[in-house]
DNA sequence: GTTTTTTCCGTGTGCGCACACGAAATTACA
DNA sequence: TGTAATTTCGTGTGCGCACACGGAAAAAAC
C-alpha cells in the first residue's frame, strides 16, 4: 500500500496540514517537527498521488513555447507545435496550459522581445527552439535565475541547468546518409555534398552534417576510390542553384550520388529531373511537401526525418515528468534517425 | 467550463446519484428521467473527469496479456511485454493491473489452456499475439460474447469486433527491403530470397513478406534484368543452411543481394562471413543480438525492425483509451517500418 | 382498503490531496 | 505578571466522482 499524507501525519504525530506544509516548503513549521516529518517521508518512500493532487489544486501548469513562426512556405515549425499540443491533449486531464511565443527567425530583435514576453508570463516551464546563440544563452540564464526550468529542442545550446535537450544528433544523421549513398554508388565515383543556406555558419546543423558525412568515409578503409565534392550555395533561388549545378557537372564527371544537407533537397531534385539525371542517388532531409513529391517520383531516393513532431511531443512530456511527477528526464533525448523512402513513407505521415 | 455531474443533475432536476446511475447503466432509473438525463448529457457534452473517476473508484483495470513465452534463445517476445509494462508505468496512476498468460508457441494445446485461464481471470481487456489461427478466432469469439474487448498484436487476425490491431504491414516492409537491395545491386544480377522456418505456412508474416518483395519488382519497369531466386529452408541449423547456400551459390552466379524474410538473417550472415562474401548486400529483420553483431560487422547491411516494444506499448495505450477515456482507437495501428543500419543503430536501442 | 413488493431516487461518505482559516503555543515586550 | 505579537500547528472544506444505504413513491398483491 502506498503511504498517504494521513499515514505520514499519524506516524509523525502531527496533522495532515503540517505534512502538507513540509511537502510544499510553505514554512510555518518548526525545524524540529519538519525534520521528523521529512524523516518519515523518506522512510515510507512517500510519493504524492498526482491524481488527487491535480484534482485538488486549482492552478494549471503554465508552459511557454518559444519557437519560430511557421508560414505556408516554411511550415517546418508547425510540427513541433502540433507535437506539443498532441502531448498536451494526452496529458489534458492534468491541467496544462500552453502559451505560444512565436518569433521571426530572421529578426534577432523579435526574438529578444519575445523572450521578454515569456518572462512576463511567469511560466512554470519553457520549451524553446534556439536560433540565436548568444541571445538564447542570455534568456536561459534569466530562466535559471527565476527558477524556471527550460528545454531546448532541435538545436542544442548546451546550457548548464537545462532540463533536457530533445533533438537529433546531426553528425550521426549524415553518417546514415553517407551509408545510404555508399550503398548505391559504384567504385571510383564522385559524390556531391550540397549545402543550401543564406548564412551557413549560423546553422550549426549544416556544419555538423557536413562533418559527419566526411567522417564516414575517412573512417575505415571503405573509401573505394570515392571522391567527395563539397558545394555551398548561398541562395535558395532555383536559377542560381541550376547554374551552380550545371557548372559542377561540367567540371566533374562520374557524379553518382548527391547529399543535400538540409530540406532544400527538392531544388536539386528539380534540377536532376529537368536534366534527366534521375539515376543519380539523391538523399536529403525532412518530410516537407516538395520533398515528398520527388520521393514519390523516384528522384529523391531517401529522406532523413528530423521528426519535429516527436521533438515537440517529447519536450512536453519531459516538462510533465519534471513538474508533475518529479521525474528528471535524461539530459539528452536523441530522436531516432528515421530513413524514409517511397516504400515506407505512408506509415510516417501523421 | 467543463460540465460536472452536479451540473447535469441540476439541469435535469435530479440528484447526482441518478445521473451516476445513467452514466453507468446501473438501471433503477425510470425510462423517462433516463432519457431526460441523457439529453442533457449530450447537450452539455459531458465528459467525465478521469482523475476524479479513478480516484474515487477502488477496483483497478485488469488487463490480460496472452503472448508466447520468451526464453534466452527466443527473446523476441520479451519486447512487447516490456512495452506493455512501460506504458503501464506511465499510466500507473490510473490503477492498471497487468496479468501475463504466456504460452508455448509450439504447443497448440498449451495455447488453448491459457485462453481458458484468461477467461477465468475475468479481465477488462485482452492483448493477444495470435499464432494459431483457428484457436485464436475461437478465443476472440468467447471474448466478444463476454463483452471483453480484445486487441491483437504483431499478426492480424481480422476478427470483427477487435478493438484494434497493432503491428507492421508485412507486405510493405519487404518492399522497403527490396528498395534497399535494388539501390545496391548492379544491373543483371541475382537476388536470393531466403525463408528459414520449420513451418512456413503457419507464419503468415513470411508469406506476405515474400509477396511484397516480389511485388516491388514487377511494379513498374525497374527490373533492370534482376532475377529473384527463392530459397526455402525448413531447418534452422547452421550446417543445413550452409549446405543449402553452398549449393545455391554453385548453381547461380552473379548473386549480389540476399533478403532473409525473418530474424534468422544472422545465419546467412555467418555463412557470408565464413565464405568471404561480405560484399553481398544483406537485408533482414529484427534487432536481436546475433543480428546486431553482424550489423556492426558490416556483414548485414540493413535490418528492418518490427518494433515489438512499441507494439506492446501502443496496445496498452489503446486499451487505456478505450476503457478509461472512451476514445476508440483506430482499427489498425501500423507500426512504422524503421530501417536500421550500423550508423543509426544507437538511437533505436532501448 | 391495507399490506407487501417493486421501482425509483436522494443523501452521505470517502478517494488523496491543497489550501484557508483560526486556534494554540511560544515568544517579545511593557 | 500581564498583554500583544509571532510562530506553529490542527481542522475543515472542497476538487469530481463512485457507490452503498435507505427512504419515498408507485405498483402490485391481498
Amino acid at each position: 500500500m502506498k503511504a498517504r499524507i494521513k499515514d505520514i501525519a499519524d506516524r509523525a504525530g502531527v496533522s495532515t496540514g503540517t505534512v502538507d506544509r513540509v511537502l510544499h516548503n510553505r514554512g510555518e513549521v518548526s525545524d524540529k517537527t519538519r525534520k521528523r516529518v521529512v524523516g518519515i517521508l523518506e522512510k515510507l518512500h512517500y510519493e504524492p498521488d498526482i491524481l488527487a493532487r491535480t484534482l485538488a489544486s486549482r492552478n494549471p501548469l503554465k508552459v511557454a513555447v518559444l519557437i519560430p513562426y511557421h508560414s505556408p512556405e516554411n511550415w517546418f515549425w508547425k510540427k513541433p507545435l502540433s507535437g506539443i499540443y498532441d502531448a498536451c491533449s494526452e496529458l489534458n486531464h492534468f491541467k496544462i496550459e500552453i502559451k505560444e511565443f512565436l518569433y521571426d527567425q530572421f529578426r534577432k530583435q523579435d526574438f529578444i522581445e519575445k523572450t521578454g514576453e515569456v518572462l512576463d508570463y511567469f511560466p512554470d516551464a519553457v520549451i524553446a527552439a534556439p536560433v540565436y546563440l548568444q541571445e538564447t544563452i542570455d534568456f536561459f540564464s534569466d530562466c535559471e535565475k527565476s527558477g524556471i526550468p527550460f528545454i531546448s529542442i532541435n538545436d542544442n545550446i548546451n546550457h548548464p541547468g537545462q532540463l533536457t535537450y530533445v533533438g537529433q544528433d546531426s553528425r550521426s544523421s549524415s553518417r546514415v546518409a553517407a551509408k545510404l549513398i555508399d550503398f548505391a554508388v559504384p567504385e571510383d565515383s564522385r559524390i556531391l555534398v550540397v549545402s543550401i543556406a543564406m548564412d551557413k555558419d549560423n546553422y550549426s546543423h549544416i556544419l555538423r552534417r557536413e562533418e559527419g558525412f566526411r567522417e564516414y568515409w575517412v573512417n575505415g578503409s571503405k573509401s573505394r576510390g570515392i571522391e567527395i565534392i563539397p558545394l555551398s550555395l548561398a541562395k535558395d533561388s532555383y536559377p542560381y542553384i541550376k547554374r551552380a549545378l550545371t557548372e559542377t557537372f561540367q567540371k566533374y564527371d562520374r557524379i553518382a550520388g548527391i547529399f543535400v544537407t538540409n530540406s532544400r533537397v527538392y531544388q536539386v531534385a528539380k534540377y536532376l529531373q529537368n536534366t534527366s539525371k534521375e539515376e543519380i542517388s539523391l538523399v536529403g532531409y525532412d518530410l516537407i511537401n516538395p520533398n515528398i513529391k520527388y520521393l514519390n517520383n523516384g528522384v529523391i531516393d531517401f529522406l532523413i526525418s528530423q521528426k519535429p513532431h516527436e521533438q515537440g511531443y517529447k519536450a512536453l512530456v519531459a516538462v510533465f515528468n519534471e513538474l508533475k511527477l518529479n521525474k528528471k528526464p535524461s539530459p539528452e533525448q536523441l530522436i531516432p534517425i528515421d530513413i524514409i523512402c517511397k516504400e515506407n513513407l505512408c506509415c510516417y505521415q501523421v
